[in-house]
DNA sequence: TCTGGGGTCCTAGGACCC
DNA sequence: TCTGGGGTCCTAGGACCC
């Protein structure tokens, strides 16, 4: 059902470019003309480039041992990823979009949609004004698509990124130049249209999103990329399928894994690394105020490697929900007794914490001691002492004091420009 | 020497029950 | 001894996102 013209919506997306890349480039103004790329965690591979870094020909997850050449012979600007410098600036961007007074909903840490239905009649200039205002007072750019659905939104801020001519920001609240811009927007480059499905569509004759919206068959697209993908090509013809999200829903599930920055090959460090990993994953579950009942480990090896595989993945349930870093720890470590096999060299672990409720509404169990209000007094003692002096200025045992061996390596790492006092920007 | 991390949603298929 | 259909719940795995 198309539902009738005044339930019709506009929508702005707003897409911060090459984020990471841009966040360094603030404090560092000799890169502003260079190419800069951000490495991931362990300096591992490219997970941010800006364009003059594509135009080199680096890809999305380019290992840095494969292109560090490369690098040095154009002055590419490296950098190690520097998560609280970006989640600061990101901050200070989605403020502003929600300066704008309408509803938003932050889609990831560089992205926002809001709702500009009722703000203004002239769209595109509305939209060139959120452009310069982020601009202007954070000083990261941005791209701006304007459509009818969270879909086509999408769609305009690829063509705005892409159209030098649009300066930026394009417009499609009108229908006029729906088939223009989805002929230049190739299948896979449509939001939620991944490698796979781009392949079996291209099998049908379907090579851009124009291709996508004129194919008759629904059935059959609901059958290749199942009750979602028929609701996008739905969008990309205006009719609405996704509202906002305006809440942040509370994760469901916590990971924390990591590769280590360098192997490990005893069980011991290996514990120390699962309790490292639950005692972050405990601390953003009470974050978000919630408890869970199940808690899993999972490690291996090199799959890039020659020598012998090994990958373990298990999980265990609590006789009660908790939120307890203490007994989260132990059962982890239980864990690690019972899956460990020596022998192996070690590259990665990681815990995963399920079946997350709300702490308000976890179930009483009278058997088993729930966490006590002195754990939620400890919980919340440690959190806080964390969250003013620093991350791990108090943490468990168990998670080790000289952990150097598997710890991970961030050479090109910029300084907590925003969040560290120790660590402000000087000007000389 | 050196290849990221953290999420979500959907479906198929098995187990189980009536 | 044999045959059926329909419903629900759970889990593993695929695919996608940034």
């Amino acid at each position: 059902m198309l539902g009738n013209l005044n339930s019709q919506k506009v929508y702005a997306m707003i897409d911060c470019n090459s984020f990471y890349c841009s966040c360094e480039r603030l404090f560092r103004p000799e890169y502003r003309k260079r190419p800069v790329i951000v490495l991931s965690n362990n300096d591992g591979c490219a997970v941010a480039r800006t364009q003059e870094a594509k135009d080199l020909g680096i890809a999305m997850g380019a290992p840095y041992f494969k292109i560090r050449e490369l690098c040095n012979k154009h002055g590419v600007g490296v950098f190690s990823s520097n998560f609280s410098l970006y989640t600061n600036i990101s901050d200070r961007v989605m403020n502003i979009l929600a300066g704008f007074g309408v509803e938003i909903e932050v889609y990831s840490v560089d992205e926002a949609w809001i709702d500009i239905t009722n703000v203004t009649k002239d769209y595109l200039s509305y939209g060139r004004m959120i452009k310069e205002r982020v601009e202007r007072e954070v000083g990261i750019p941005v791209g701006v698509g304007i459509a009818p659905t969270k879909t086509m939104a999408k769609l305009a801020n690829h063509v705005a990124k892409k159209s030098v001519r649009s300066g930026g920001v394009v417009d499609l609240s009108h229908p006029t130049h729906w088939i223009a811009a989805r002929e230049r927007v190739k299948i896979e480059d449509v939001w939620g249209i991944g490698r796979r499905s781009a392949e079996k569509l291209n099998a049908l004759g379907i090579k851009s999103a124009e291709d996508f919206v004129q194919y008759q068959n629904d059935r059959l697209i609901q059958k290749i990329l199942t009750k979602t993908g028929l609701q996008r090509k739905k969008e990309l013809d205006g009719i609405h399928c996704f509202d906002l999200e305006l809440i942040t829903q509370k994760k469901k599930v916590i990971r924390s894994s990591r590769t280590f920055g360098s192997s490990v090959y005893e069980k011991e460090a290996m514990k120390e690394a699962i309790a490292s990993h639950v005692s972050a994953a405990a601390e953003k579950l009470r974050r978000q105020k919630s408890v869970c009942s199940v808690v899993a480990v999972f490690f291996r090896t090199s799959p890039f490697k020659n020598f012998p595989q090994f990958y373990a993945h298990e999980g265990l349930r609590l006789s009660s929900p908790t939120q307890d870093t203490r007994r989260l720890i132990k059962h982890a470590l239980e864990l690690v007794e019972g899956m460990y096999r020596g022998g192996f060299e070690y590259k990665k672990a990681g815990i995963e914490l399920h079946e997350i409720v709300d702490e308000s509404q976890a179930q009483l169990s009278l058997l088993d001691a729930n966490d006590s209000p002195l754990s939620a007094k400890l919980m919340g003692t440690m959190d806080s002492i964390n969250f003013w002096h620093g991350p791990k200025t108090l943490q468990s045992m168990a998670c080790g004091v000289d952990n150097k061996a598997w710890k991970m390596l961030r050479e090109h790492k910029s300084p907590r420009y925003t969040t560290s006092w120790y660590e402000l920007p000087k000007v000389v």
